[in-house]
DNA sequence: TCATCGATTCGATGACCATCGATACATCAA
DNA sequence: TTGATGTATCGATGGTCATCGAATCGATGA
């Protein structure tokens, strides 16, 4: 998947529901400081059970939001023996950017 | 508000909060074709009038959602007489662009 | 094989939200 | 002032989701 069409061109229902649906995962608290401590990572991989601390939230909480950002493409699971690492995946975030880019409306200029 | 704190920084719950918030606003496939069809008009302003025909969605549906792009700062309103008109205001699209900036993420090298 | 521990899934619950029809409000034209 | 029209609000409804505790799955080590 190339996600996501850009906003400047004439969005119709599917595409944009497409966005949406990336957005959405990308809309919660919780998910968002995942992505920010799994980011912050020294090689780029953290253990699952490195986050539910400093989430403050349940650990099946932060394995359902796991979850969803996997299933978002927003980031990588590996596992490890007894333990799930995850990465970000950083191009899939940079399709969001551009997909919110306004670079070519005329408003802009 | 100078919306959002770059998601590469640690991200305390309030910020995390607070660029959530922004996201939910964009994460409507008929507020992205709102701000599609409203950036796309030719002086970048577009009468509320000829907004839910192209969405298909009733008239109260889409004042909703523009209430709601409005409450989120991204699109701003003016009445002129009978009909209110709208324009997407890049500047803030563009400050949530840089919050999902992960350029000084390690795993970005 | 069994006990242990990390991780996911299940089921339930409460909150939020997209949507609509009906209604109310506001502005313009006659 | 009256009627027509554009817009916002109200109330209801159905669906989605964040969250948790409990149960289950899976891998490790004894």
């Amino acid at each position: 998947m190339d996600c996501c069409p850009p906003l400047h061109s004439p969005l119709d229902e599917d595409d944009a529901v497409e966005l949406a649906a990336v957005l959405k995962a990308l809309a919660d608290p919780a998910r968002l400081r995942l992505l920010s401590i799994i980011g912050s990572a020294s090689d780029g991989w953290a253990c699952a059970c490195d986050l539910h601390e400093p989430l403050d939230r349940s650990q099946p909480t932060v394995s359902h939001h796991l979850s969803t950002l996997v299933k978002a493409g927003l980031v990588e699971r590996e596992q490890r023996g007894k333990w799930a690492w995850f990465r970000v995946r950083p191009e899939r975030i940079d399709a969001v950017r551009q997909a919110l880019d306004l670079g070519t409306l005329p408003i802009s200029g």
